[in-house]
DNA sequence: TGTACATCAGTGAACGCGCGTTCACTGATGTAC
DNA sequence: TGTACATCAGTGAACGCGCGTTCACTGATGTAC
């Protein structure tokens, strides 16, 4: 094997042509999320995101066909990933027994909001994206659309452990929590004081003691 | 008075220059907020701009110092005005004795959403702009402020209707509901399948039937 | 009321700059023998 | 294994276009007498 994999070096100098190819496509989307975060569609540079990735404005046209195509494979990158970690880490605290669940949640949901700072930009870019561009917009629904079908067993589970009514329907209790929670992140960006850590556990305590207290039919008459 | 103000022609041909000039200003911001709007900060061009208002550019440069000012005017200019008119409509709703209230109140909101299809992406847009531009962030963080503290008396009202527990903070309540709100509209923006017109209307059941079940102590042990 | 001058809101052509996109080129990888 | 040629991922200069901004100018409004 001549010298290609002297044990000194970091292992595996060589790739094939596709191995390299896919590295700089991996790297070119990476940066590319990290600047349509930073400075928006509109104003991000294709050479900007190049540069940030290590490479000139050629590579990103040798990989994708334009700046809007780029923008879609981004948002195409982004479906897979974090989000599986994510509910995996909410199943996680619901079945251990701890004493206040959702409040562990919802301190998980914030740290995870405080760590990761671009996901809410990036996301709203996509949703404006999606908003305008008609053809683009089934996608980035069915993207969201996938978080919330992967979120939605976990809170099943949820409802039944806080003894909520079965008649209530997990897929719209899960839509409810993605609405919440992202409202009220977006809102903690701008005034951290309006909404408190606990917040969001005050909220899911609200309406699961709701969603164990009456069926979706307790209307109420003066 | 000679002819100025001849009783068959639309009245007031005549306007001072500070009334022109301000007219023109609020056309501008008019026109400034749909393309916004539609095209976001940096697509939206200043010389659309002032042609849909009926201008040249150079009238944007003798009403404003540059593309950002002119943003964070509109920012301003929308502060004040559509809230007001919506938190009225609620209280509305809140006071007459109606069968379903929380039924009415999520339609008025839904069909607001559906009426006015440039709110949802400016507020994105202001909220994407206060992100990103630290100067800006105060001013939007409280033209959002201003808008909750409008809506805390209904809510407030809304609390003791409901039979809420006394302890509750009417303000706490108003920036969950804000979220909710603006989270859910966003996503029935994607698909309209997945957030029927009564989805809000169960959330808020839920939740005021949990706001008067349980204090926010209501901790859970299995 | 009428006249002469000052002001200034809005015009629109011009400027320079940065952007998305193209393309002839390079040199490392792959293939055939 | 070695050699000759083909392929193609990535380079980087060049292109043209649209943009934000400027500025000399215009003509209607305001002011002074």
């Amino acid at each position: 094997m001549s010298y290609v994999n002297e044990p000194g070096l970091p292992a595996r100098q060589r790739l094939t042509r596709a191995e390299a190819k896919e590295r700089t496509r991996q790297r070119l989307l990476d940066s590319a999320a990290r600047i349509f975060a930073q400075k928006g569609f509109g104003g991000a540079s294709l050479e900007e995101i190049a540069e940030t990735a290590g490479y000139s404005t050629g590579a990103l046209y040798a990989n994708f066909d334009n700046k809007e195509q780029l923008f879609m494979e981004v948002v195409a990158a982004r479906r897979s990933r974090a989000t599986s970690r994510r509910v995996e880490a909410v199943a996680g605290i619901l079945d251990d027994d701890g004493a206040d669940p959702l409040g562990a949640l919802s301190q998980l949901f914030a740290q995870a909001a405080d760590r990761d700072r671009e996901l809410a930009p990036l996301q709203a870019e996509f949703w404006l994206f999606a908003v305008r561009n008609p053809a683009a917009r089934k996608v980035i629904a069915d993207s969201l659309s996938d978080q919330a079908a992967e979120l939605e067993p976990v809170v099943a589970r949820a409802l039944e452990r806080f003894g909520a009514d079965p008649g209530v329907g997990p897929r719209e209790v899960t839509v409810i929590l993605l609405a919440l929670f992202q409202g009220l992140m977006r809102r903690r960006r701008l005034d951290p004081a309006q909404v408190p850590d606990d917040l969001l556990a005050q909220a899911l305590r609200w309406l699961f003691a709701g969603l164990r207290a009456g069926t979706g039919e307790d209307r109420e008459t003066t």
